[in-house]
DNA sequence: GCCAAAATTAAACAAACGTTTGAATTAAAC
DNA sequence: GTTTAATTCAAACGTTTGTTTAATTTTGGC
C-alpha cells in the first residue's frame, strides 16, 4: 500500500516539527505511523533520507513563484500578497517550517543545502518584487536582503518562539488552532503597516 | 579544578550551538574538553543539567537593563542603542543564540521556561521604551508585541539562516569572524532605518 | 490457481547513548 | 604526617539508537 509511505510521511513532519530530527526516533514515527519499524528504511533507505524526501515532497507548498508573473498588480500590491501568501503558508504548516528552520543547523550538509535552496527560490521571488517596486520609483532604497530577512525573520519568530508569544498572547500550548486565529491576523497587518513605512519613497532620506 | 567545569561549560556551548542539543553526545563534550566522560556528571549531574546551567551562566550576557534607566535618552536614541546593543551581544555569542533559539523546541519544559523567562526580560524592556516613545509622541502607533518580534527575528534570522546569507553574501562557511564583520554593521543600519520609518509618529495614518 | 514481485513482519545486529560504580589519585585541613 | 574530603579515572551498566536480515504474507499478472 502506498499509503504507507504517505503516512510516514505525515508523521515525520509532526515528530520532527516537533521533537527535532535527532529527537525522534525511528521507532516513534513506526508507532505513531502503525507500521512496522523496518518500512521505514524499506521506503526511504535511512532517516536522513526520509527527512530529504519530506522535504522535496513539501518544498513546493511554501513556493510563491505565480505570484511575480501577474503584471496587472502594483509593487505595493504585491507586496501585501506576499505577505497574506507567505503566512498563510507557514502558518498551516508550522511543524514543516519548524523542520526547515532546524535544517539550517543540520549536521548534514545536503539536509543544509537543500533547505538553502528552497529558502533562496522564495528570497529570489521577494527581491524582484523590491527591485521592481524601486525601478519605478514605488520603493525608496533599501537593504533588500536584509529587508527580506525582516519579513522571514518576524514570521519565523513566531513559530521558533512559540512559547514565548504563547506566554505572552495567553495562550494555552499545543493549542494550534487557537495560536494561529490569534497571530495570523496580527502578523499579516503588523507587517504590511511595517513595510509600508520601511519602503515608501516619501520616506526617502 | 574549577577551570575543568569552566571548560565543558566553553565546550558545550560551541557543540550545542553547532549540533544542538540531542545532536551532542556528552562523549563529544568530554573529548573536546579534554576531561573524563564522568566529570560532566560529577559536575552537573545530567546532560540536561548542564544545558541548564550553561543558559543561566551565560543569560546576564544578553541582558539590556540597564539600559533603561538612563533618563536623559530619547526614545530614538534609545532605539538605536538597544539595536547596537543587541546586535552585539548576538553577534559575539552566535552559539549561545543557537542554542536559545533550538531552546524553544526542546522536549523539557524546564529548558523552554528557562529560555522564555530570558527573552520575555528583554522584551519587556525593548516593550518599556517603546511605550515612552508613543506616550511622548515620537513613536506612532504599532503593534509593540510584533515590532519587538521583528527585532528580534531579523536578527535571528542572521544566525538561523546563516548557511543562507552565506549563500547570498559570498562568505565561506565557518568563517565567524568573516560572517560577523560583514552582518553587523548591515544589520545595524537596516533595522535603525527600518524602526525609524516604522515608528515614526508622522506615519501616522 | 500458480508464480514472481512487492510488501510486511519479528528478530537480531552492532554501535552509541547517558549514567553509575568503585577504586585510585590529588588537595586541603589539622 | 595523618586524615578527610574532593577530584579523577577506567570500566561497566542497561537502554536506546538506526539499520539489516531472513522468513512470511500479500498482491497482481497470466
Amino acid at each position: 500500500m502506498a499509503d504507507k509511505r504517505e503516512e510516514i510521511l505525515l508523521v515525520a513532519e509532526r515528530l520532527f516539527g516537533d521533537n527535532g530530527f535527532d529527537g525522534t526516533s525511528v521507532r516513534d514515527i513506526a508507532q505513531h505511523a502503525n507500521v512496522n519499524l523496518a518500512m521505514i528504511s524499506y521506503y526511504f533507505g535511512s532517516k536522513e533520507k526520509l527527512l530529504e524526501a519530506l522535504l522535496e515532497q513539501r518544498a513546493n507548498y511554501t513556493i510563491l513563484e505565480a505570484l511575480n508573473k501577474d503584471e496587472s498588480l502594483t509593487p505595493w500590491e504585491k507586496i501585501d500578497r506576499v505577505i497574506d501568501f507567505y503566512v498563510d503558508k507557514i502558518m498551516s504548516n508550522l511543524c514543516l517550517h519548524n523542520i526547515m528552520q532546524q535544517g539550517n543547523n543540520s549536521r548534514s550538509d545536503e539536509i543544509k543545502e537543500l533547505v538553502t535552496k528552497i529558502k533562496l527560490r522564495n528570497f529570489e521571488q521577494i527581491k524582484k518584487i523590491l527591485l521592481d517596486g524601486q525601478k519605478k520609483k514605488f520603493f525608496r532604497k533599501v537593504d533588500i536582503e536584509l529587508t527580506v530577512g525582516t519579513v522571514m525573520g518576524t514570521i519565523s519568530q513566531t513559530t521558533i518562539a512559540r512559547h514565548f508569544y504563547n506566554s505572552i498572547f495567553n495562550i494555552e500550548k499545543n493549542n494550534d488552532e487557537a495560536y494561529r486565529k490569534k497571530i495570523t491576523p496580527r502578523l499579516k497587518s503588523h507587517l504590511k503597516q511595517l513595510l509600508r513605512a520601511h519602503l515608501d519613497i516619501k520616506n526617502e532620506e
